[in-house]
This record gives C-alpha cells, sequence and structure tokens, in this order.
RNA sequence: UGGGACGUCGCCAAGCUGGUUAAGGCACGGGGUUUUGAUCCCCGCAUUCGCAGGUUCGAGUCCUGCCGUCCCAGCCA
C-alpha cells in the first residue's frame, strides 16, 4: 500500500475489533481481499470496500488480494477484468495478489466431495422450481428434497459424472445438507454446484459444473489464508452458511465474515444492475461518462484519486443504513484540489470588453501568480490588449445592489491587472448588448500604488487575440430527485436529469491551456476546477468541469429570489 | 406474522467493560482577512441519545416492552 490518506483515520468498529484481536494475539497480522464480480465496471460504493480493505491491512501488517469472484460465466468479461484492476491502480492501491475463484475450481471440487463424503451434501435431481417450491417461505419451514437422503456413493457418483459432462443443464445440482427448517433460509439445504456449460473467460471449457458464491467465497477466503473477510450488510444472512462451510471442510485456515452498510449517495444509482442500464440503453455515454459514479467515470469528470480515498475515510464505516450527499464527495474534490490546482483565467461564455484607451496592436504581459496562496507554484506572464473577453454573467445592465461586479457607469478590477469602467454598450440589431466600451485606470494596475484602491468586484478575463476556443462540458447532477431507485411507481430512468451535460462550445481559454494533458487538474479562476477531456484534438481542446467552486453569491440570489 | 440487522444534532459519526459539562467532520449562522463573492482564520451550533417503563447513588451505555427502517424465499454475487 502506499496511498495516504488523513492523519488519524477515525474510529470504527472494525478497525477497533481487528485492533483487539491483534490484542489478543488472535492474529499475527491482517490479511484482506477486494473480491469484484468481473460483470462490470468498479463504482464509488466499490471504492468505500478497497479503501476499507486496503486500510485495515495496511495498518495492521498485512496486504490486500485482489480477487475476482469469477464463478458465474454467463456475464463475465476479461474487459471488466481489465477496468478493474485499472480502476484499483489508479485509486492508489497495489495489491499483493491477483487471485481468481476459478483459480481454485479444483480444490473446491475436491472440497465438495469431503463434504459428499461425510454425509454433508447430496445431489438433487429435481428442477429449479420445485427446489424453490420446497423451500418454504419466509415463515414456514421446508422440505425435505425426496434425494436428501441418497447413499453416499451415488451421491459420489453421480457428482463425478456431473463433472464428466454427462448431464444436461439444470439437470441436477449439489445441495448441503443442513436443515430444511432453519429460520435462516440460507441453511435450507443452498445449492454448491449447478450444471452449466458455459465458456469461462479464464478456464474455457474445462468445467460444465461451477460453484456457487457461497461455496466459493468463503472457501477462497481460506485458501489465500485471508483474516478478515469484509462484506456488506445483505450477506449477514449468509454468515452462518459461511461458518458452516469453513467448520465442515478441510481448509487451510479460518476466516471470519465481518459486514459493514454499502455506501448510497443521494441523485445518483449504485447498483451495477441500474448503472448497465444507463450504459446499456445510452442515457449515458458509456461507463465513463463524466456523470456516472463509477471510477472511471469520476476519473474522466476530474475526481483525484486523493480525493476519492479521502471521502472514504470521513464517511466512516458503521452497520447503519445512510445516504451521503453527493457534495460531500465533491468538497473533497475541492479541498484537495485547492491546494494543488495551477489557476488559470478561462471564459465560459464570452462577451467582448474594447477597453477605449488602451493603444491599438499593443499587448502587454502581466505576470500572474498560479496560486494566490502558494508561492512555489510560480508565476506566468498573461497577455492583454485593447480588446478581451469578460464572463456574460459578470455584467447586469440592471444590476441588484449587491451585485459586485461589472454594470454600466460600475467600476470592476480584472483580476491580476487593473480597474475599468463601462462607459457604454454596444447592441445588435436585436437589442442584445454584444460588447462593452470601458476604459482602464492606468494607476491601478496590479504592482503600482494605484493598486490598492478598493473596488467592490473582482473578475477574470482572456485577451481576445490571444485567447484559446475551446469546447468547455458543465455536469451537474444525473437525476432530479435524491432516490431515483427509490420510487415504487416509476423507473428510475424517468428521473433522469435532462440537463445533467451542458457544453459549451465558444469557450475562451488563456493561452497555453491547449497544451494541457490528461491527467492535469486546473482551477479557473471564480469558476471551478476543470480537466482536459480524452476527446480533445490538438486543433480542439475540450476541458470538462469537475467541480464548481463554492459559490456564496449564488446561494444568496436563490434565496433573495426565493425571499421576494 | 419467521430469521438477521439498524435507529446519537439537517447529513455523516465517536461514545470500550454504566460515572464530571454527549467527541469530531460536513452543513448552517455570525465576524475577520482577501485583486478568485474562492481559500484561510475566529465564534456559535443536541439539558439530549427512536419511544415508554425498569434496575442503579448514577444509563446514550444494563433489563423489559413497543415503534420505525433495511435485508433474506436465484441452480446471481
Amino acid at each position: 500500500m502506499n496511498a495516504s490518506t488523513s492523519p488519524t483515520p477515525p474510529a470504527h468498529f472494525i478497525r477497533t475489533r481487528i485492533a483487539r484481536e491483534l490484542a489478543q494475539g488472535l492474529h499475527e497480522r491482517v490479511i484482506t481481499r477486494f473480491p469484484p464480480e468481473p460483470n462490470g465496471y468498479l463504482h464509488i460504493g466499490h471504492a468505500k470496500s478497497i479503501v476499507l480493505n486496503f486500510a485495515m491491512a495496511a495498518e495492521f501488517g498485512g496486504y490486500t488480494n485482489l480477487r475476482f469472484d469469477d464463478t458465474n460465466p454467463e456475464r463475465e468479461e476479461q474487459r471488466f477484468i481489465d477496468s478493474i484492476k485499472q480502476d484499483v491502480a489508479w485509486l492508489g492501491y497495489q495489491w499483493e495478489n491477483e487471485c481468481y475463484a476459478s483459480d481454485y475450481f479444483e480444490t473446491l471440487y475436491a472440497y465438495a466431495l469431503h463434504l459428499i463424503e461425510h454425509g454433508l451434501a447430496y445431489i438433487d435431481e429435481q428442477d429449479a422450481e420445485t427446489i424453490r417450491q420446497q423451500r418454504g417461505t419466509l415463515t414456514e419451514p421446508g422440505r425435505n428434497s425426496p434425494f436428501r437422503e441418497r447413499p453416499i456413493e451415488e451421491n459420489r457418483d453421480l457428482f463425478l459424472r456431473m463433472r464428466a459432462g454427462e448431464f444436461t443443464d439444470g439437470a441436477m445440482v449439489l445441495r448441503a445438507k443442513i436443515d430444511m427448517a432453519a429460520a435462516n433460509i440460507n441453511l435450507r439445504d443452498p445449492v454448491l454446484y449447478r450444471i452449466r456449460r458455459e465458456h469461462h473467460q479464464r478456464t474455457g471449457d474445462d468445467w460444465c459444473i461451477y460453484p456457487s458464491y457461497d461455496f466459493a467465497h468463503g472457501q477462497s477466503d481460506a485458501i489465500e489464508h485471508i483474516t478478515h473477510s469484509l462484506c456488506t450488510l445483505e450477506f449477514e444472512d449468509h454468515r452462518p452458511l459461511y461458518d458452516w462451510l469453513i467448520e465442515h471442510l478441510p481448509v487451510p485456515s479460518r476466516p471470519v465474515q465481518i459486514e459493514f452498510s454499502r455506501l448510497n449517495m443521494d441523485f445518483t444509482v449504485m447498483s451495477k444492475r441500474r448503472l448497465t442500464r444507463l450504459v446499456d440503453e445510452g442515457f449515458v455515454a458509456g461507463w465513463d461518462d463524466p456523470r456516472m459514479p463509477s471510477i472511471a467515470g469520476l476519473r474522466r469528470r476530474g475526481f483525484t484519486p486523493e480525493s476519492i480515498r479521502n471521502f472514504c475515510t470521513e464517511i466512516g464505516v458503521t452497520k447503519s443504513e445512510s445516504i451521503i450527499p453527493f457534495g460531500v464527495l465533491e468538497r473533497n474534490l475541492r479541498d484537495d484540489l485547492n491546494v494543488r490546482a495551477p489557476r488559470r483565467m478561462a471564459v465560459l461564455k464570452p462577451l467582448k470588453v474594447v477597453l477605449t484607451n488602451f493603444p491599438e496592436g499593443q499587448t502587454e504581459w502581466v505576470e500572474v501568480a498560479n496560486h494566490p496562496q502558494d508561492s512555489a507554484m510560480g508565476t506566468r506572464r498573461v497577455p492583454i490588449t485593447r480588446e478581451i473577453f469578460i464572463e456574460q454573467d459578470d455584467f447586469m445592465e440592471e444590476a441588484p445592489k449587491k451585485f459586485f461586479r461589472l454594470k454600466p457607469g460600475g467600476e470592476v478590477r480584472l483580476r491580476n491587472a487593473f480597474i475599468i469602467r463601462c462607459d457604454d454598450l454596444v447592441r445588435n440589431g436585436d437589442g442584445e448588448i454584444i460588447e462593452l466600451r470601458c476604459s482602464f485606470d492606468e494607476s491601478s494596475r496590479s504592482g503600482l500604488p494605484g493598486a490598492e484602491r478598493k473596488v467592490k468586484g473582482t473578475i477574470h478575463w482572456v485577451s481576445a487575440e490571444h485567447a484559446v476556443g475551446a469546447e468547455v462540458r458543465l455536469y451537474d447532477r444525473l437525476f432530479n430527485v435524491p432516490h431515483p431507485a427509490g420510487d415504487k411507481e416509476l423507473d428510475f430512468v424517468e428521473h433522469l436529469n435532462p440537463e445533467s451535460l451542458e457544453i459549451l462550445s465558444d469557450a475562451r481559454l488563456e493561452p497555453g491551456l491547449e497544451q494541457a494533458r490528461i491527467g492535469e487538474f486546473f482551477q479557473f479562476e471564480r469558476l471551478g476546477y476543470f480537466v482536459p477531456d480524452p476527446d480533445a484534438t490538438p486543433q480542439r481542446p475540450v476541458f470538462n468541469r469537475a467541480v464548481t467552486l463554492r459559490d456564496t453569491w449564488a446561494r444568496l440570489e436563490a434565496q433573495m429570489s426565493a425571499g421576494s
């Protein structure tokens, strides 16, 4: 491990428990695993699990395996394995071993035989529907299968032949012989092996029988000497089965399962099934669409591994269900980038301004700090000319009293330059303002004594002649309700926010930004944090807004309009 | 109605075997600094721990009962 997080990680029940166990000498070190099924991309919810697993192992002197739970070839694909590895590595974690449940198929098969030989498993020839009916309900016990008392030798023979491919898919299954009357339905003779003629991405056609999750997971943990098998709450009911199998099998170690609550966030969906639908049905551009809560999407959007790790640490680990506001993740990004991102100026929606007393054809270069609080980040030179662009939002013809930006007859400071006064407006045939004519105060240049003069507002700008045209993509929440998946009546896609993506095709960037590479990030002053998008070409820069700056003014504005 | 789990400030979340005034973060409110209405810095922010009883000198922490929420009846994971 390597990824550093907060200095003092908050206490949580798993950390506390492990620390106590170590103190008691129950383990020498902690070995964990992150066990994704390769049937989709990783999302922010997985990040919580990844951070937890790697943190526990790292803090207690062990390591973490990356293990693919590939027991169902029907839905698993190599491309998902590749993306998962990329995402875990990008988050900043290095796994000790790359493992696959499928690597243990032979051992698992031997374990199954062991169960059979000890009279603890049997071959059931009933179909799925019959087994389901016999299982009983939440309130009624199940009934024994007519095959439950099949002699050991016969079970053995049938299982051997199952593997040999003598039977058709679904013809029979191997079931654990536990208790059909158990209150816990997982203990009502759960299926351990099923026949499935499906090509496996790793074992090819070697097998036509595949172990179920319950049979594969705990035993894989034991084989890898995992000390703590951390999983989410929905597996709590499986723990008795997990323990039963470990207890009755000649496994090399005895792992324990500990459950914690999964991550939920508002205004998004987190289940792999729903995310897959968004991709497959074209509601988003792909798994790496910047609006997706997938790791790939967040990465493309501009989130940093640090911000995601800090977020996962900050939200804590408990057994209580919670819904974290999406804004918490965004704030973690701001906190990270505020310190590290070089500042630049960019105008998203340009409004032309002519500085009437600025010499025509002249270019002045102003020295600008790359970071207002961190002089180590150096300075750069930015050109200013007679014609510049400012943000359309930074001018109002009829402005409210608290509007500190430019208005007719008003003054404002051009960031890093000088104070200007708006003298005139130029309109087009439709009466729209298409240009401002301003004069600047020579004595108020940055660095001169007159720069001390205070004006209410400071706005950013870019030299018209030098500006780089670019496309800028702004993102808003993917859904317009807090809990899109929680609607009983409406399909969650009905809650998709039609305005989640806004493309600005006429943005003007400070020169130099066209050189930006994937992986770099910037604060466009007063606007937010932006990163180059892979869609960019040498001729056409494309930037994504990862997150806005905190905007107290927008909040006030909203309050004012709501109050009036 | 069976089993498993959870319920501490608007959102997260500490709180071990019961013992002074119920951590911390975020959000929020107020003030200060500021050529980003950003950042940063101060200050404020639960007589109360789902509810009701009980045990105790003393309970968020123990007991009883109730209420609410989530998960489980795939040959998915």
